[in-house]
This record gives structure tokens, sequence and C-alpha cells, in this order.
RNA sequence: GGAGGAGUGGCCGAGCGGUCGAAGGCAACGGACUUGAAAUCCGUCGUGCCCUCACGGGUACCGUGGGUUCGAAUCCCACCUCCUCCGCCA
């Protein structure tokens, strides 16, 4: 959540931001209208919420202050000869009910009219950083590794060209989709044989260069609470929501580690020193896919569940402490790829595919030659104080001399180490081979204990 | 799952229904003393929101949410969390 003074000092930014971001606040007023005219519609009818809130804000508080006040007269009557007391005190009694009253009814509408304008706050989307390509889903390329395999060059025919992940993992007995849509449904699945170990390998892994770059490694809740969610800038509810929730309690399966990591801190104030505060987490993650069907449908690459191994910064909020570390959390995901051996691209996405919480976001694309193009394995975001603001995460900036300095929010910023199955798609279609087996990476394969997988 | 106990400021810890935003201690910060440091002494020292250019004023917060009362950290109810004991169990 962006703080609400934004709103009543630069609403027009506000009012841009929406527009770049094609979100839409309110159902009546959204981005498949002509221009940018909805977008200021909705900038006034958040002003006007605010406004309601404050109007009677002020008011509740005007009612507590008499009650304050007759309180205090109370008091004093107790120092009255005991004669007088009675007949003084009848008055403020009185008068004390009345307000009660008044404060009670102030109160109900003042926390309606707060929760219709957090409600609809809450949903405005992050600012936007100024490099962000300003559009739905035109991407900024920022630059390539790796050269993908000529496959036609090393004896793969022209009928017979590189296989998808799932024809190679099927033929090497690796998963069981079947087995998993009985007993869970539809793009759940078992992995067999080597790809379990596969799977461990890549967690291993990328445990490993997480925590040579200073990250604490945990393994943490695959369940949070729906305020946690909240916090992180996750809508649990709503028709088409990616999270699951568990049925009578304020639990959700995780869609990501970046919720209980970034949850774990929420409700303190952290000192400078502690920070940047660097954490890891390795989870189960959980996602409903909810209005993707179809999409990508075939095999790993969108499914229910999945292993992630998930990397978590604190930052202060100076200068630009917070865009270095985005930097240096792209650059580790960067490592990881290319020790994997895996030919990519690296994207600034634009900002109609930010998603609320991100200021900007790097997405790491891995060559796929299965579908012949580039898909999604990392997604890096800095999402400043945005998240920080509602779970409640500050630090004391260093005072200059005499006073303690204010709490101020921390920048949060996340960041995907090794998502075990987007990675696992790149590793069996990239280092397939013509006879039908698919070699380890060698970074891997202490832990596989083999070089090659098949053939079978 | 059953029975008890407890949740107060960065930490520890007092707190009779009105004089409590809350004693005291520790930590931190500023100053004095000192060649420097330690020790000692003096002082400062919670957070949010609203109003104000500002000085400042108002209001709220003692796990969370309700309730009783003219008035709640203090009484009542529910929930959450933690601790102890019993039971069960990877």
């Amino acid at each position: 959540m962006l703080d609400i003074k934004l709103l009543r000092e630069s609403p027009a930014e506000i009012a841009t931001n929406l527009a770049a971001r094609h979100v839409r606040i309110f159902d009546d007023l959204g981005s498949d209208e002509a221009g940018d005219g909805w977008a200021q519609a909705t900038v006034e009818r958040l002003v006007g919420l605010d406004h309601a809130y404050l109007e009677l804000l002020r008011e509740q508080e005007d009612v507590r202050r008499q009650q304050n006040e007759t309180s205090a007269a109370m008091k004093k009557v107790g120092k009255l000869p005991k004669a007088e007391q009675q007949a003084a005190r009848a008055p403020l009694v009185e008068a004390g009910r009345r307000l009660r009253d008044r404060e009670h009814e102030l109160a109900e509408l003042a926390q309606a009219a707060l929760t219709a304008r957090d409600e609809a706050w809450g949903r405005v989307p992050n600012l936007t950083h100024p490099e962000v390509p300003r559009s739905h889903d035109q991407h900024r390329e920022l630059h390539r590794w790796g050269t993908p395999r000529d496959f036609a060059a090393e004896g793969f025919t022209a009928e017979q060209g590189p296989r998808d992940h799932l024809t190679i993992a099927e033929s090497l007995d690796l998963v069981d989709f079947a087995s998993g849509a009985k007993v869970a449904g539809q793009k759940f699945y078992y992995l067999k044989n080597e790809a379990v170990l596969l799977d461990l390998a890549l967690q291993h892994f990328a445990l490993g260069v997480a925590r040579k770059h200073g990250f604490t490694l945990h393994t943490t809740p695959d369940l949070a609470r729906e305020e946690i969610l909240q916090g992180l800038g996750f809508n649990p509810r709503g028709e088409s929501t990616q999270v699951y929730s568990v049925e009578n309690s304020d639990l959700c399966l995780v869609g990501t580690a970046e919720i209980t990591l970034g949850g774990m801190l929420a409700d303190t104030i952290l000192e400078i020193d502690r920070l940047p505060l660097l954490v890891a987490g390795l989870s189960h993650c959980f996602r409903t896919e909810a209005g993707s069907a179809g999409q990508e449908s075939r095999g790993l690459y969108r499914v229910h569940q999945f292993t992630k191994v998930e990397l978590f910064a604190f930052t202060a909020a100076e200068g630009d402490e917070s865009a270095a570390m985005h930097q240096r959390m792209l650059a580790i995901e960067e490592e990881i790829f290319q020790a994997l051996g895996l030919p990519y691209v690296v994207l600034d996405i634009a900002s109609g595919d930010l998603g609320g919480p991100a200021y900007r976001k790097f997405d790491i694309e891995a060559w796929m030659p299965g579908r012949g193009d580039f898909g999604e394995v990392t997604s890096t975001s800095n999402c400043l104080d945005y998240q920080a603001r509602r779970l409640k995460i500050r630090y004391r900036p260093d005072g200059d001399g005499k006073k303690k300095a204010k709490p101020k929010y921390v920048h949060m910023l996340n960041g995907t180490a090794v998502a075990t199955s987007r990675a696992l798609v790149a590793i069996l279609e990239n280092y397939q081979q013509a006879d039908g087996s698919v070699l380890v990476p060698e970074v891997l394969r202490p832990w596989v204990g083999c070089d090659r997988i098949g053939p079978r």
C-alpha cells in the first residue's frame, strides 16, 4: 500500500501511474475505456473516500475530547463537599452518556469509511520506476547470455527436432501426471527417479549460492495468514485469485516464500545495523492458476505446486540502496542460470505487467528448445516500501546527534533463486541428446550422482 | 486433546476503575569530568493519525476484537500467542 499522503499531495501522479499500469480500481472505471479519463476519475473517487473518512475522524476526535473534558470535570466533583456532589455529578453523567452514544455512532461510521478507503487504496499499485517501459507487455530486453544449441547440426533431424520436456520426461519415466491428476487433480504431478534427485539438486545448489552471498537460509511455513498475504500485496479473496485458501481458517497456501519471508518481520522496528537483511527461503508454492486454462498447459511449465528457493532482502530506504540490491539479486539469479548452462534473456518488465507491489521487476527467461522460445524462470522485484507499510516493518535511521531519528519503512525486494519445475523444463530441453538421454548439468552432478539420465 | 499460568515502551519490569503514555532498571543518545577510555554525575529518550507554514495543539495505542462504566492498562467475554503439567505422536 502506498502512503495515503501521496493521494493528498500529488493526485496527478497517481492518475498517471494508474494509466501506465492499466490497473482498474473500481469496477465501473477501467482501463478498457478510451483515453486516460478513467484514471483521473478513479483518483477523484479515491480523494472523495479519503475526505469522507477524514471528516468523520475529525468529528469523532472532537467528541472524544469532550468526553475527556467531562471525565476531568467528574474527577473534581470528588473534592466538593459531600452534600454538593450528588447535584454536581448528575448533569455530567447525563452529558457523558450522550457523548458516549454519539462517539459509538461516529466510531462505526469512521471505521466503515476507513475500511472503504483502504479497500480501494490497497488496490492502487506501487509507483513505477522511470526507466520501466510504459506498455501493456512490451518488455525491454536488457541483455542475453549463452547461445541456444544448434540441434540440426547435432544430428537432430527435421522431423525429429528437439523434443519438449514432457515428451522427454515421459520417455525417461521422470514424471507421472496421470497419477497426479487422479490423486490431486489436473496440473498436479509426481516426479520420479532421477527427476527427484534433479529437483533436490537444484534446491541444494541454489541454497548454496544464496548462502555464499550472505543470505540466511530458511525453510518456511507453506501456509500463511490472510493478513500477511494482504500485507505483501496479494489478494487471497476475489474471483481471479491465484491463492488457495484453507476452509474455516484464515490460512492460505503460499504461492511463494516471498510471503513467509516478508511476513517474518511484520510489526518490528529494526536497528539500522541489521540492514541490509538478507534471507533465503525454501518452500513449496501453490497456485490455483485461475484463468490460465489452456495456456502453456503442457507439462511442468504451469502447475499447481512446485518448489522454490526464494531470495528476499530488506534494505534501508536511503538513496539507491534498494536499486543496488535489486541489481545484486538479478546478478545472483544470473549466476545460477549461467552455472546451469542455460541460455537466457533478461527483461525489464513493462508497466502493464508489473503486478501491484513492484516498482520495478526483472525477469530471466531461459531458452526452452521444446517451444522454440524463451520462458520465464525467475523474477526479481523491488517493491520499495509498498509492502513494508502495511506489514509495519521499519528501521531506525542514524540520528543526527541529539535526537533519535524517526523510524522509516524498509524497502523490500524478492527474487527467485530457482523454481525447480521451470528449471527442470529448461534443463530437460536444453540438455537432451539425440539418443533420448539427458545430460545432467555439471554443477548438479554431485547431488544427482550421475552425469546422464537414460537413454531408456 | 485436557488442566493451569502469562502477554505493558528497543529489552527487563511495576501498575488501587479517574492524578497513567504509563514508576523503576538496562540499553541508546547528548553533555560534564578524563590526556584517552572505563567508572561516575546531569540531561534526552515510544508509535500512529488529525489540525498548523511553523511553535504547538488534539486524539489514539498497555497481545487482538468486543462489552460494562460518566470514565478501563486495571472489571467481563471471545480469540491469538507464549509458558508449565498430563495425554498422544512423526
